[in-house]
DNA sequence: ATGTCATTGCACACCGGTGTGCATCGGAAG
DNA sequence: CTTCCGATGCACACCGGTGTGCAATGACAT
């Protein structure tokens, strides 16, 4: 019902194409021009212009992408039945591969693309702190930072091993829920705890 | 014996004046340019040239100094007689001020300015390791991480926190080591006390 | 007083990335 | 078969930053 014609079907595979290059390819250098774009997605730089104008449509897409998926996990794993610290350690899991995936959020984060796009993150940040502050109140994270601050840093710190580890991926998905559930004042016992039995999920 | 005349006083004078502002201007935008750094130091972009021929003696030069500031105080800090969580903890508070005055060394970091200076970093990072490897062989720092990707997380924790807060500095500095080391897999309590012993010192 | 030399204030050439214009091709749509 | 239209391959202008060249200035050294 959305699209029919076999042409505007490959057109949109030619928009995909040149976005899943560029969220790898920024992702891994943020300051990589629309040609270096364009000769991966094997296209010429003429066409990703066709399909965005400028390079800030481009990046502006990719964030709404990763800010999306990301809230999207986020909700759906902070529900107010589930004790905050699993509840964060499932959206570790979760956000893992995306993790890997948008590597540019780093970038973006840092407000490297300009404020404009670094406000698309403003959400994830927001839920984040619920989410801590709900674990604050319960007595499962500690105080030692607000909860807007600890939902950064603890966020960060993902990153950070993401940025870090290339290895197993389930030996790193798990370094990475322990050591943020540390960061947010969870028990080691605890955190290894939680790290595991959401192994299974 | 060093240096007499007027003259070549003046002249180091306004050469570690460009050094001053562009590691701040730096700091805050990596990206500046030698003329912000010139208006920012209150002279001719053709002089700032003549001090440092290319942009990346620059910041090669800042990237020296920094390197060196923290490896003294990482050396001076991990002495084979003080707990390894203990010397972190110090370390932590005296590095705080260096990580405002070295916001720099994010984007170094993260190899901004190209890997022969990102290289420069190594042998802190180097240091970093064989302490924590001595924490964890002591049973005070957990095993979550190698002992290299331990330190790398551990430091990058404090600077995020330099990132993040600019609150008051005593209260900044102690979330800062008391985070980083809930990162390192110190209990709550140790790491809260060692925080506020730590202060005295 | 004379010379030295860091600094100045231009001038430039160069480079790489951006964004646009336009004629062209070729395959799908009608 | 003709029309449509996305992709191509050029062209170009523009911009901002880099690094250099050089004459002029003026403070300091001798």
């Amino acid at each position: 019902m959305a699209t029919q014609t076999a042409r505007e079907l490959a057109m949109e595979e030619t928009r995909a194409r040149i976005i899943d290059v560029a969220r790898e390819l920024l992702g891994q250098r943020p300051d990589a021009g629309m040609g270096d774009v364009a000769a991966a997605a094997g296209v010429v730089r003429r066409t990703v212009y066709g399909h965005f104008p400028a390079r800030n449509d481009l990046v502006r897409t990719l964030a709404e992408q990763a800010a999306g998926e990301i809230a999207a996990v986020l909700e759906d794993v902070d529900v107010a039945e589930t004790p905050a610290d699993e509840a964060w350690a499932r959206f570790v899991h979760r956000l893992w591969p995306l993790a890997h995936r948008y590597r540019v959020l780093l970038a973006l984060r840092r407000g490297e693309y300009g404020d404009e796009i670094h406000e698309l993150l403003g959400s994830v940040d927001a839920m984040l702190a619920t989410l801590i502050r709900r674990g604050q109140n319960a007595g499962a994270f500690g105080t030692h930072l607000p909860p807007d601050a600890l939902g950064r840093i603890g966020y960060s710190a993902v990153f950070a091993i993401a940025d870090d580890r290339h290895g197993d991926p389930a030996l790193d998905v798990r370094a990475a829920a322990i050591t943020s559930l540390l960061v947010l004042g969870v028990s080691a016992e605890r955190a290894h705890s939680l790290a595991d039995t959401s192994l299974s999920d």
